[in-house]
Order: structure tokens, then C-alpha cells, then sequence
DNA sequence: AAGTGGTCTAGACCACGTG
DNA sequence: ACGTGGTCTAGACCACTTG
């Protein structure tokens, strides 16, 4: 692990440990650099790594301070996929509608950039939180980087897998969101009722590469999500 | 300005101005280094700022890329107020229904972490976007941070008055989203019917020293807002 | 004025991808 | 093997905040 990415882990660990609360302040740079015998530069790629997650946020001549929302139970959209309802106590369980080997459609072979001759993997689910449905979720895996998937795998989490299984790097990804209306199905699959409100999320996900691998359809049950960012300063 | 903002704006433009498109090559840092005649660090850190905003994405060994999504028409949930439908061609306008001082709501005090006895300016108006509307806004300020606003103002650009009539630094901002029902009000505001859906959006900002200055709580009118976000690696 | 974070440099060395 | 981006250093100087 490198270096920045292991004091970045460290402080966070710190923080955590000490239940440390918005606000509070994190020791000097200088004392920083001496406590983990690292150059100036270092530690600081380590906190701009600790700003951009949103743990930390930096002022010029005052310090480092600890960043902490109070809001318990929302889920974050940018700790990209693998939910981690915030602080956890939350369990998450699945169930397989459909998984097979298809062609795309239009849409999901436009968005992942590929031709609909060429396979993708299909996998429907209905996810559930403490019981309650949470979502149901369709998504196409482009087979031509996906390579295998079966039916253990998708019940499980499946982007531990690309990573540790297929050794495959997650980059970056492109999130659309929009409230909307059940249709019947949604609504049975969520145990919910036609015309009811949803909260609709498609996302594309792309190695490091830039490659897109996975085109995902997310209707939430608008009882059980609530959603956060943490945003940083005008961009 | 900066060095490594001025050539991040550069290069920015570059892009724009040559219409590229998603995957398309940027020269090589060694080219860049030359053409801006500065060092390694400061072409990275630019490009780090660009690969943050979802403009570029580097590959290690390969390049740097043109990062672009498709799609048109999507409210950028990080390019922090101030929307900008994805290149323009949009028109919002704004009716204020109320502007006064008042002391806040215990919710909107706690948010603005200040007491229920200190001031707030409280706006409340319905968002336009090409004669649509588009949501309904209210706005709780910190009086004792954002000292001064009237209804010009109000109509106007709230945040580019904060930034250059007051010279403050907006930082960073908490955003909280959830689909839900319209109640009657709100429906009567935005012109639908009460129990339709509603994407609806909470937000606090914060100036770049830490301190919240502004709650928002923003309805929209779920037919006309499409929200994206583009998401950097699993952090 | 002192304290603290931010920018920028020049250069060594490392790690990943491609041909 | 080579090209390309990433990490890390040591140090000079700058800019904002606080007492």
C-alpha cells in the first residue's frame, strides 16, 4: 500500500477511534510530517485523498478539521456501489429474479458501448434491508470484460469479485437519478402499490481504463432510501 | 490565479473548443510540461482537479482521456447551486413567494448549528426552468454570516452576490436526497396534483472555513428534473 | 508577528500498459 | 523495452487566520 493511501487509512482509523465530531481539529502539518516521517507533499496528498471522501476539510492558516455529517441511515451514493448504510447495523440480503447470458437491449448496449450482437451478462434482483425491500435492480455486465458470473457470485457482492476475483480495477462511473412511478411490476417485486412514488437510479461504471463493464437500473422503494453526497466547494 | 487553475481552465477549453469526446487523447504530461513551462507537479495537480470534476480520467501507462457522459438535459447535483443544465440552453427564473428575517425552525437551526434565537433570512420561491416549474425552494441564511440581502438579490443569483457582494468562499455542502409525495402546497406550487412524486433535496452549505451558512429544503416537479452525478473510484 | 496550510520546483525512482 | 502516469522528497516562497 502506498504511502499516502496508508497515513490517508490511519488518520480516518484515528478519527473514528477517537469518535472525534465535526469540527474538531487534527493535529499541525508540521506535526504531521513528524509523526509519519514523510515529506510535506505526502502528507498533504494524503488529506486532499481525506477532502475529496469528505472526512477532513482544510483552511488556510487555522488548520485541519474533522468533516461529519450528523445524519444517521442515508446511503451514500458515491462510496460507490456496496451501499454501507451509513455506520452499518444495516443488513442487506438479495434475491435472484433472473441471471442468464442475453443480448443487450438498445439502451444497454449503448451505454456500454458495445454492439447487440455482443453478450452480456443479465442479473435482476430484488434487494432487501432488515427485511423490508429495499430495491429491485437490473444490470448488464458486458461478457467481453465480465468473462464469468454465476448464480453464488451474483447473490453475493459482485463487485468484491470483479475486483478480487478478476482482478479488474472499478474507476470512475456516471450516476442518473429522477423520481418517477411505480408500474405494476415494480410495485409487486416491492411489495408496493402501483403509481406509488420511486426513486429511480441508473448508473454506468467504468474500469480505470475508462472502459464501461456494468449498466445498472436501481428502482428504490421510496419508504427505505434516503440518499446523501458530500459535495466539495464550487468546483 | 493559480498556475495550476489557470492551465486546468485551459485545458478545459481545449476540450470544449475541439468538441472531444469521451476516450479521446490528451497529450502526454512531458507535452503539456513543455507547452505550459511548468513542472511535473503542477500539470498533475491540474489534472488531478480536472479528473475531480469528471473531465478527464488518467491511465497509468496509457494516457489521458477525454471523460464525457452523453446525456442531455441532467441537473448536475455537484456543480454546487446554481444548476446549469448540461450545456445550457435552459432559462430559469424564479418568483419569490415570501423574503423576511425571523428566527428559524428548530430543524433549520440545528442544521445552521446556531440557536433559535438568532436571526435568519428566509426565502421561499418557485423555480422556473423555460416557463415550467421546475421546484419549490425555501432557504434558511445565517444572518449573522450572510449580513445583508433584498429581494434584487433573492431573484437574482443568491450565490454569485454571497461570493463577490459579500467575499465569502462557499466550501462545501451536504446534500440529502429522498423521493417522497407532493402535499397539497407544494402540489399547488408546482402545478400538479397533490400525492404525485417528488424528488426532494436538502442541502447544507458551508462556507470554506466550516461554518454552515445556508439550509435548503427544494422540491421538484419529478416531469422535469433529471439529476447526474459523476463519481470518482471507489474512494 | 507568528502560525498554518497552499503552491511550485527539479529530480529520482516506481508501476502499469502497449507493442 | 519503452512510453506514460504516479509517488515521494527537500526546500523555497506565498497567502490566509488568529491573537
Amino acid at each position: 500500500m502506498l504511502k499516502y493511501q496508508q497515513i490517508a487509512s490511519d488518520i480516518e482509523r484515528y478519527i473514528e477511534e477517537n469518535a472525534l465530531q465535526q469540527g474538531d481539529k487534527l493535529p499541525v502539518l508540521e506535526a504531521l510530517m513528524a509523526r509519519f516521517e514523510v515529506s510535506k507533499s505526502t502528507i498533504t496528498k494524503s488529506l486532499d485523498l481525506l477532502e475529496k471522501k469528505g472526512v477532513v476539510y482544510q483552511v488556510r492558516g487555522s488548520g485541519i478539521f474533522v468533516r461529519r455529517h450528523k445524519r444517521k441511515g442515508y446511503i451514500s451514493l458515491l462510496s460507490n456501489q456496496g451501499f454501507k448504510k451509513d455506520l452499518e447495523g444495516f443488513q442487506i440480503t438479495s434475491k435472484i429474479i433472473e441471471f442468464d447470458v442475453r443480448k443487450p437491449t438498445q439502451e444497454a448496449a449503448d451505454n456500454l458501448n458495445i454492439s447487440q450482437e455482443e453478450d452480456v451478462y443479465y442479473v435482476k434482483r430484488v434487494r432487501y434491508i432488515n427485511g423490508q425491500t429495499l430495491c429491485l435492480e437490473e444490470s448488464y455486465y458486458s461478457k467481453s470484460i465480465i468473462t464469468f458470473l454465476n448464480k453464488e457470485i451474483v447473490s453475493e457482492s459482485i463487485f468484491d469479485y470483479i475486483r478480487e476475483g478478476l482482478g479488474l480495477n472499478v474507476g470512475f462511473s456516471d450516476i442518473y437519478l429522477q423520481a418517477g412511478r411505480l408500474n405494476e411490476e415494480e410495485a409487486g417485486y416491492l411489495g408496493l402499490e402501483k403509481g406509488f412514488p420511486k426513486f429511480y437510479v441508473e448508473t454506468l461504471f467504468h474500469l480505470t481504463n475508462g472502459q464501461p463493464f456494468d449498466f445498472s437500473k436501481v428502482t428504490y422503494n421510496f419508504e427505505q432510501s434516503q440518499f446523501f453526497i458530500q459535495a466539495n466547494g464550487p468546483l
